[in-house]
DNA sequence: TTCCAGGGGTAGA
DNA sequence: TCTACCCATGGA
């Protein structure tokens, strides 16, 4: 259980890192791309375009982090304004670039992606001036236990659940008085979860899912399981989907939205958000089985999930 | 109060 | 491979 600090706020320094972006380049559509955005240690500032998170960088050493847009549109760049205790360490400068690189996909080849959308119409079009990079989280750890606790609840009820797993098991920032300063802490490691008690995991409420992030917690924690290995482009995306299928609490929905986060969009997240839009969209309302739901979008090949996502996400616009 | 959500595990066919 | 049933929790 985390020892919250009680002498008030720590003297803090601020380091700015700026990294490069592709081009073309969307920074408020990239952070701003689904969920993740708002989901804790992450928050979205929409009035200064700013994401911001509190990111641990080993033990006792947390901080946070600000990214915003610079440069411009043939150079575009993000800059990355690190708020920290004591000194920032070239080796920790380089860590938290390489977490945002990560973040932000900025190494990730879309170029195929946005060749598609520009011969898809005009629904797809928006997304090649520089979309499709969804913001994930810096390890897949994080990104498997957000992932499972959006199953079978709406979308409050996972803010609710990651809210509550950050506020009791995550690392404190660097001010010593984080619930003062309204800033949330750091994502919680596997190895706190893992050694967490049944009362305090229960403070979280997540329900039936509590054992599945527990046995999760506890294989990676472990070694038995090494899901930043998944990020590696050698292994095949059936051999990835099948380890992803047996972590429990993890089934097609999720496997999918993980492949997704590990830059793998052959496979489609067939969720009520996705049976609700197909349907309506392409099937006159009538309820279709999943597999009759999931062809609408086989054109796409590889490409599957974002062409999904931007249909949806065009879609979305024209109801407002 | 009932239904069901950004589903999944398990047992039994 | 498919179906039925159960699973905590909390909005609507």
């Amino acid at each position: 259980m985390t020892q919250r600090g009680t002498m008030g706020k720590a003297t803090t320094h601020r380091t700015e890192i700026t990294t490069a972006a592709p081009v073309p380049f969307d920074f408020a559509g990239t952070v701003y791309s689904h969920g993740w955005a708002v989901l804790e240690p992450n928050r979205w500032h929409p009035d200064r375009s700013v994401l911001t998170r509190t990111e641990r960088l080993g033990p006792g050493r947390v901080v946070y982090v600000t990214l915003a847009s610079a440069g411009n549109s043939e150079k575009p760049r993000v800059r990355v304004g690190v708020e920290h205790g004591g000194e920032l360490t070239r080796q920790e400068a380089a860590t938290i670039r390489r977490s945002v690189r990560v973040m932000l996909r900025l190494d990730e080849d879309l170029r195929p992606f946005h060749e598609l959308c520009r011969r898809a119409g005009p629904r797809w079009r928006e997304a090649a001036a520089g979309l499709g990079r969804l913001i994930r989280s810096p390890t897949v750890f994080e990104d498997a236990i957000k992932t499972i606790c959006t199953t079978n609840v709406q979308w409050s009820g996972t803010k609710g659940m990651i809210q509550r797993l950050v506020q009791v098991l995550g690392e404190p920032g660097p001010l010593s008085a984080p619930a003062d300063a309204g800033l949330p802490a750091a994502f919680p490691t596997p190895e706190v979860i893992a050694a967490a008690d049944g009362s305090t995991l229960d403070q979280v409420r997540l329900g039936y899912r509590a054992p599945y992030i527990r046995e999760l917690s506890e294989r990676v924690a472990s070694g038995d399981l090494d899901l930043d290995a998944l990020r590696e482009p050698d292994a095949s995306t059936e051999e990835v989907r099948r380890i992803l299928l047996d972590i429990k609490g993890v089934g097609s929905y999720a496997a999918a939205t993980l492949l997704m986060f590990l830059g793998r969009y052959d496979y489609l997240a067939i969720d009520s958000v996705y049976r609700t839009f197909v349907t309506s969209r392409y099937f006159g309302g009538h309820a279709v089985s999943d597999s009759e739901a999931a062809g609408v979008y086989a054109d796409w090949g590889r490409w599957k999930y974002l062409g999904f996502w931007f249909d949806l996400w065009k879609g979305l616009d024209e109801e407002v």
